[in-house]
DNA sequence: CTGTTAGCGCTTTCAC
DNA sequence: GTGAAAGCGCTAACAG
């Protein structure tokens, strides 16, 4: 039976108050400072938080609401994200969407019981509706990675658009004509790296036929049967951009199953950079999301909102990329 | 301001427990019934799960003190422990104890101060004295992938020596005898890994000199050195079993950046199949882990815990593994 | 089946 | 600087 503040009340023969006040860091005479301190350690006192937290209407813990807890993004993601929680002396509820939008709805519930503080979210749905019952609430949002068309939060997103336009030059400049890409259409971030490939390509002044957009799901099947597709193609694209972490993976499994090599028989641009693309040969050319700021900005952001520290609109902080350079392209 | 149980006694003129009883699955009549749902609709009620632990008990969540959350093992773990739990109502607080045992320490308070109503572990420390707070404050744990030495904990894991033992017969009846391993020492299962592969080259009756025999931690950084130690041997080895997915990167990184090439320069046989390493050439010989089966055992074992379902002593339940066939070894 | 009441562990006025 | 008392939102007896 864990101790209460009851139990150092007894102990101390002080009251409540003067505890509680010691708790949290408020003025105590020396003497009754080192009483208390004294009971603590003997009966392993430790405050119970939810008792706390029913007073102070804080809970000290933020909500994550992350679309797949299983994508090595996201574990970069959360990673950072939790470091810059626990500085400030915040936990993390996490809770895994499993890239579904009916448990992402349910999920969006269950940590407004928790009562969080505020919610992060990499979302799975496009659309900000799910969020309604947390805007209700009064819970401070930042979106993270993902916008929503329709969004009226905070956002902290990378420059998708730009960036994939930068990385294609990397093809573009070693004569490729023939590109193809493979992107997720079902996610913000898939769409506007299409979006940036299609402008590298018009700027550029080359065609994309239609059969060389392939649009699918953020997952590795997708990647797999999408190369497949271009790689059965009469007229065989001579390079490919893959919009993120597992569809490249499941592109570069169909390559390795038709029996052919990058950079010899097809030239890869990808994104997501995870160190594992640097074991293989080729290592793949890769843009890199900046994981570490990404979380710290978001948090700093959602911090900002539960303290009440401005009244702004919702902004959109938009971080640049890097490019891994590897060798999976070749020059024509 | 989010409603509370009250608004809902004033919107239907019912009584605090009657209210009460419904939202606890309680019989009501039909009518109140009806009433409480309209108030519920209208005034978008939600439990406050933080009052109704402070009077329960219980929080309906579990804590899961993991040791690197940016480990796609974890990612897997992680995500069929929360699937297990989110099944039986119970949601999940993770805190990351990125590979550090002062972390792990602190996390351990901060987890019993949160009143969870048990915790699942993978630890960082080989020692169980980190939990005492925990089963102080009669907290029950379960640990999952990695055993402690002095633990009095259920605990559900692999057959790591067994499994590795079975593995390394694939490079032994390839007529290996220059064999050497790179292990973590720092956790149980690198150093139940290492045992495995000790036992099975003693009993293959090769001898296995200590500069094949490479320690150390749990990390890529470890693997790389690891494997640039070995290939510069004099003697060098014919083939190399890395003891977790970590190493295993950064071995084949080293074997990479020397400009070598496995199987014919060297053969491989790592642990923790991770669906990447089917997408590289060679394909890695890899011990699978049942992350599914594993999340799953844990959630089992800790929820009947929790509900006091037995008084058993604490069990440890060891699972079996598969291998992945790849075509990283030769045949000598 | 419904209402009244007490109290979970803590913080927070407000006197002293 | 300290103590007494009220109350956060909910559940759990216990009467009715």
């Amino acid at each position: 039976m864990p101790s209460t503040i009851k139990d150092i009340k007894e102990y101390t023969g002080l009251s409540l108050a003067t505890i509680s006040k010691y708790l949290n860091g408020g003025n105590v005479l020396p003497e009754n400072r080192a009483k208390i301190e004294k009971a603590i350690n003997e009966l392993h006192y430790e405050v119970n938080e939810i008792a706390r937290g029913l007073v102070t209407k804080k809970t000290k813990t933020v909500g994550i609401l992350v679309f797949s807890i299983t994508s090595p993004f996201s574990g970069m993601i959360l990673h950072h994200v939790g470091q810059a929680l626990r500085k400030k002396g915040y936990g993390m509820l996490i809770v895994d969407s499993c890239d579904d939008e009916e448990i992402e709805r349910k999920n969006v519930n269950y940590l407004i019981s928790k009562k969080v503080d505020g919610i992060i979210v990499l979302p799975v749905a496009s659309k900000g509706d799910f969020l309604k019952p947390v805007k209700r609430a009064g819970i401070p949002v930042v979106l993270l990675d993902r916008a929503l068309a329709d969004s009226q939060y905070d956002c902290v997103r990378i420059t998708n658009r730009k960036s994939t336009y930068y990385a294609m030059q990397e093809l573009i400049k070693r004569n490729h004509k023939k590109i193809a890409v493979i992107a997720s259409e079902r996610e913000y971030t898939g769409r506007e790296r299409f979006n940036g490939f299609m402008e590298a390509m018009r700027d550029a002044g080359l065609e994309v036929p239609v059969e060389y957009q392939v649009r699918g799901k953020h997952s590795i099947a997708s990647g797999y049967n999408g190369m497949m597709k271009l790689l059965t193609l009469k007229n065989r694209p001579t390079a490919v951009f893959m919009s993120n972490y597992e569809i490249t993976l499941g592109a570069m499994l169909a390559i390795n199953e038709s029996g052919l090599k990058s950079p010899d028989d097809i030239s890869l641009l990808g994104f997501d950079d995870q160190l594992f693309f640097h074991v293989m040969q080729p290592q793949v050319y890769m843009v890199e999301q900046p994981t570490q700021a990404m979380g710290e900005k978001a948090v700093e952001l959602l911090l900002k909102r539960i303290n009440g520290e401005t009244q702004d609109g919702p902004m959109e902080l938009a971080l640049g990329t890097s490019l891994h350079r590897g060798n999976s392209i070749k020059t024509l």
